[in-house]
DNA sequence: CCAAAAGTGTTAACAGTACACCCATGG
DNA sequence: CCATGGGTGTACTGTTAACACTTTTGG
């Protein structure tokens, strides 16, 4: 059983993903989504959870931190062929690095040169095994949490201007909202206290934007209105 | 690796889970999911897919052909004591069969007393493994699905009357629909082509009913509104 | 006739869309 | 002063939610 990782961040208006090339066979050369084996803890060794597993395969590959990125489980893919070497069944992960994070991720352990591949790109080459059907799963995956959570601000630096998570969904959705009614529905999250007006303004364009942040801890006593809020953060439509 | 299934029904309006009591060691006697290990396939055996190893095991502890019935990878889980035996990961499948078909549940090969168990009992008594776990996220799923997907069709039989479907959304969603405005957003999708009229009134009620059928393959040519139809019936908002 | 469920109509509120417009500022 | 992007107003549209209403039937 191994653990495989679609690892996605926003660069330049412009969607990639985390690939290596392989160094050992299969596949040796050939681009490939990074992971491993999940630690099964025969004897005395001690085994893993495969979220555990996924954490920590995602940390030796970007050496960041995994509790600064999100982190979820895809699918599983079991395909009796999928590995020439045998049988090999793999959880799929995947996870977001926010884009002031993706310049320090370097190149893992086993492969040689990680690097950020434009998706585009990675769907139109060939991966190893059956990563590129992982990587549509993912693509699927994202757009789909895009859609329905607050997932968008896990590809936005730490504070950001309207314009600037409209570029997000803009570029995830392959849309162009339009920027006045992006702002009204933007601005009704400032209201139900999800976002906050950041210090100190951006000076991007001509005139500046003002800066916001996501607000970790909702204001104000734990009513069930901020309960409900919650459970919107987690599983509800936000924008 | 093992699967796991969740299989839902609805009886008496509802929601019930199929549920065996082991008959082996660990947790003897206890409640569980259905569930069997994976056909890895060593040697001249050959080994199955995890999609083909989740359709065997809904058939065998069922009885009904799994091409009847509604299956989908749920989620994996792999925490390293959930089994007493060893290092056990388990793929969860969710599964829905009709009401009309549910009476023709037999019990399994591997286990005692298969039978249908209101999710709200099963949830209350204490179940084997960490199937209490699976079986709440089976349950968030399912709720996910009627939401926005096609799904309900799979709960009701082949033909069936606005009020019957109605009820599905109703207990599924745990509130009660207008009946008015669910049949209104019902009829949009008999205007649609995604259901059609059936011979025959339900004589249910006081009043009889008229009955509708699911429709497999929409009407007409296949122009870009039908696609965008199919594509409905599988990801998007439908009712 | 009456209860109960099928089926219809009406309306207010709201969210999404399109598009025109004002405002502030760096060059 | 002007082009650019930030920020605002508004009218139109379709969907939802609430609820009152008519119709049809078995008992």
């Amino acid at each position: 059983v191994t653990v495989d990782l679609v690892i996605f961040t926003l660069l330049d208006a412009d969607l990639k993903v985390l690939l290596v090339r392989r160094r050992e066979p299969p596949f040796r050369g050939e681009l490939a989504l990074p992971g491993g084996f999940v630690r099964i803890g025969d004897g005395d060794l001690p085994g893993e959870d495969l979220d555990a597993a996924a954490a920590r395969e995602l940390t030796e590959e970007t050496g960041l931190p995994a509790r600064a990125l999100y982190l979820e489980q895809l699918y599983t893919f079991g395909e009796v062929n999928r590995d020439p070497r045998g049988r090999v069944i793999t959880v799929a992960y995947f996870a977001l690095v926010r884009p002031d994070l993706a310049p320090f991720v370097v190149a893992g352990g086993d492969a040689d040169a990680a690097g950020w591949l434009s998706v585009g790109e990675a769907l139109g080459s060939s991966l190893a095994f059956d990563h590129r059907r992982i990587l549509e799963k993912a693509l699927a995956r994202l757009r789909q949490r895009v859609g329905d959570s607050a997932i968008a601000f896990e590809l936005v630096p730490s504070t950001f201007t309207v314009a600037e998570l409209r570029a997000v969904y803009d570029c995830i959705e392959g849309v162009e909202n339009d920027a006045g009614n992006f702002r009204r529905k933007f601005l009704r999250l400032v209201e139900d206290g999800v976002l906050e007006p950041a210090p100190g303004k951006r000076l991007t364009g001509r005139k500046p934007a003002a800066v916001y942040r996501f607000r970790r801890q909702p204001r104000g006593a734990a009513g069930s209105e901020e309960e409900i809020k919650k459970h919107d953060l987690e599983n509800g439509t936000v924008l």
